[in-house]
DNA sequence: CGTAATCTTGACCAACGTCAATGTTCGTGG
DNA sequence: CCACGAACATTGACGTTGGTCAAGATTACG
């Protein structure tokens, strides 16, 4: 088990910086480390939950499935996210949270977190912060939903991501990513048809907006893919990242 | 001002019950009672926000509005909710809250925040509580959104806002509640057309499973549309409301 | 090399948007 | 009480967007 200390993803400057008693605090907290292969469910729509986790590499998704079979996906889950803690603090959880590659995550006990609260308030109040902005990033997402066409949806929901990825250091000199999501992912992210993304994504590339081969994402021009879908980047580190 | 000993609304058996701590603990926050007349803002998106408010008599609406001048509506505020705590934390607001009625809000003090966590960790636990609630309830306004045919979701949209109003005890004996949406407020909520939110009306009506006449809705089998939209009632009350 | 998964493309169809004309409700002032 | 106007609801015709189906092309992987 890694300890908290030791772990240095926390210490990308997206991230809140810990004090010593953070730390304390949160290695109280962790259980375990779990590596979860792809594909496979860490918690399950419906299921009760004891446990929150932080993913700590690897991707992940958030989704709910519908009784006909189709499936929302609701977020993608980055390193340094946090999963869970809607089950854990409401009793059970609504969604399904799904390795996406192989992953590994940090296990946190959910009874601890009324005492986290008690003994160092300052940490609940970053772990609201961040909440709070996941909230903000879920309502944005959710006006791509109700008011964009194709093509600008599928590009927000490509430079967000690849704006959180940039955050967190995962993209190159030349501008490109790795993304292992497919065209259906997208799909269920954004509310179209598997080909209808497809007809999307030639749209951006014929405008030269964005590129996306062999699992990587490049986007050329990120002012004017922003400006073509209307995203505006938050500039705000601080979150917090239990691990 | 109307102190929060003295506030009726905190009694329902939705809200989280106070102790006489934190009401002495929000009581240190209020800082007074503000009527704002319908169709007014009371948070400008992009503007910084110093206060948060618990919404105490009327409704109101979260939503943002696009360069092109759509407009998205996040959520329908109802009495006990709260609005602005986003801005306060992450320093100022994505969206707008306008009053869809004429309503009136509590003004509470946002400095006294990270008091309030380093005070009271139980409320403010209940806090985090009720902000992960909402979010829970926006994960699944997403999948809405993403999934659902124009009828579905109208009727989604219908029946989980008739709910939250019958746990506030607004929804008289028949089933009928008042309803001051308008039909293009309903159509900016999930993602329609006027006109087609409209005959997505007609096709709900003639299968008798709502109906919606001189501002007041009548769902006469509340279990028949939940089947119909897919909507499932969540029944977890102690909600915080700070007033 | 062969198989499965995914991407790509075209043809066609259903869902939803837009426009415009008409009807209804409601508030206001005579 | 009635007349008027403004805002909103309703309906039909028609255009556009996106879904579905099916066939080939490409890629990943054993």
């Amino acid at each position: 088990m890694i300890s908290c200390a030791e772990c240095t993803l926390r210490r990308k400057t997206l991230f809140h910086p810990m004090t010593g008693r953070d730390l304390a605090t949160i290695d109280h907290m962790k259980r375990e480390d779990v590596a979860v292969p792809a594909g496979k469910d860490l918690i399950r729509q419906g299921g009760r939950v004891d446990n929150f986790y932080t993913l700590y590499d690897g991707w992940g998704l958030r989704y709910h499935r519908l009784q006909d079979g189709s499936r929302q996906i609701l977020d993608v889950l980055l390193p340094g996210d946090m999963a869970g803690l809607t089950g854990v603090l409401l009793g059970h959880s609504a969604h399904s949270v799904q390795a996406l590659t192989a992953a590994s995550f940090c296990v946190l006990n959910g009874d601890a977190l009324p005492g986290m609260f008690r003994k160092n308030p300052e940490l609940a109040l970053a772990l609201i912060r961040t909440c709070l902005a996941d909230a903000r990033r879920a309502d944005l997402r959710a006006t791509m939903l109700g008011r964009l066409n194709a093509a600008e949806r599928v590009g927000y929901f490509l430079i967000e991501l690849y704006d959180r990825l940039r955050r967190r250091g995962m993209v190159a000199r030349g501008g490109a990513c790795p993304c292992p999501l497919r065209g259906v992912d997208i799909a269920d992210a954004v509310g179209l048809s598997r080909v209808h993304v497809m007809r999307a994504f030639k749209e951006l590339r014929d405008e030269a907006l964005l590129q996306r081969e062999r699992g990587n994402l490049l986007i050329p021009d990120f002012a004017r893919l922003a400006a073509y879908t209307g995203y505006t980047t938050i500039s705000r580190s601080g979150r917090l990242a239990i691990l």
